[in-house]
DNA sequence: CTGCCGAACCGACAGCCTTTCGGTTACTGT
DNA sequence: ACAGTAACCGAAAGGCTGTCGGTTCGGCAG
């Protein structure tokens, strides 16, 4: 085939094309791509130029949209905008638990995602946080919901059973497998709540 | 070269070079590796027949081998122990920041660093928590140690900076570089005492 | 209408990676 | 003395990313 009539790829279909192979498989290689939508490896590069990197940037972006779209009201306490940014991040990435370690490999360089960062850092900013106080702020609530996120709707697999020699383990993991993600939420809303109870020390600056 | 009179290798030359390549350069390959030991890619699977994952796993327990020994004493409460680990975890891998991505990529299966795990989850278990909550509060401490211990030595490679679309977040990030670790591990303390109090609601449960 | 440029596809291939396999030599136990 | 095993090597299979030249189609300028 050389050039056809009507275009078969465009950006959105690779990025589409892209989350429903991670879903799916929960990996995602070029030739994949590629042949999940009928076309050589080689034509994705002229939809992304910057290849395999900038392919995982979209599936991000895509992902992140309804968190990376969250800007704080006129007015509103950074706590609760704190939390509606994490809930709203937890939300989007839990949908995906199988991309998680995909985008936790890579630098977040979407304009968009970062769009949702900088309204964080800005509300934070606001309240009186110096620059190291956002980073961890930030850092320490971005940890949060990714770790949570990967235990969602996966089975835990940040460990493996030590079979006999990990008892206690391997009554835990037992418990959690097949459950459905509410669970994972509870914990999450609670470590939520803890974390954002302590940061107000660093935020709300004494001075 | 057939045969040689004296071995070249050994798991622990493996482990170690291995260690020494990705603190150095950031990234490991067997090819590279074999070569930094002076010896051809493939005899590395006469030590390591598990290959590439199994030198992952080797240079995790290395890594974590001050971690990983941690016992809890006779009748130590659960969030004493909790913060004993958490701490040095975090000093374990802190110390070297670019393994963590490595290491965060792979299940662990490490007996050793599977045992230091069961430490806690047994004394979490001795404390009253279910299953349940025994996986959530090991990964959520997890999470905040890994995510802590990627920003302690290396500058922040989390998100890049968008330029003139997130002024908040370059003044952020341009607080923060060049610092010393200590700042970062601020954040750590200020988060762990936050989720270790909110955490009791699970452990010590209601009944 | 003609001619040309750029866009979108393909196939081939370079270069890197992991892992396997057969070949060769040294040590070890019987 | 002699198998058997351990430790090395080179070669090669198979997969991945990314590049390049070739071909055809659409659209625009003259």
């Amino acid at each position: 085939m050389a050039r056809p009539t009507t275009p078969l790829l465009s950006r959105e279909k690779v990025f589409d094309a892209a989350l429903a192979l991670v879903d799916g498989t929960g990996s995602f290689t070029m030739p994949r791509l590629a042949a999940e939508l009928g076309v050589s490896a080689s034509s994705l590069y002229h939809h992304v130029p910057g290849g395999r990197a900038e392919v995982v940037e979209g599936v991000r972006a895509v992902v992140s949209r309804p968190f990376a779209v969250l800007r704080a009201a006129e007015g509103e306490p950074w706590p609760e905008f704190a939390q509606r940014w994490a809930r709203a991040y937890r939300r989007s990435m839990a949908a995906h638990p199988r991309v998680v370690p995909l985008l936790a490999a890579q630098t977040v360089s979407s304009p968009e995602v970062l769009a949702g960062y900088e309204a964080l850092a800005q509300v934070l900013e606001r309240a009186g946080a110096d620059g190291r106080a956002v980073v961890h702020v930030i850092t320490v609530l971005d940890c949060l919901v990714l770790g949570s996120a990967l235990d969602a709707g996966a089975p835990v697999e940040v460990w493996a059973d030590g079979g006999a020699a990990t008892p206690a383990m391997g009554r835990a993991l037992r418990a959690v497998t097949g459950e459905a993600g509410d669970r994972s939420a509870e914990a999450f809303e609670l470590g939520l709540a803890s974390l954002l109870g302590g940061l107000g020390a660093v935020v709300d600056r004494p001075r």
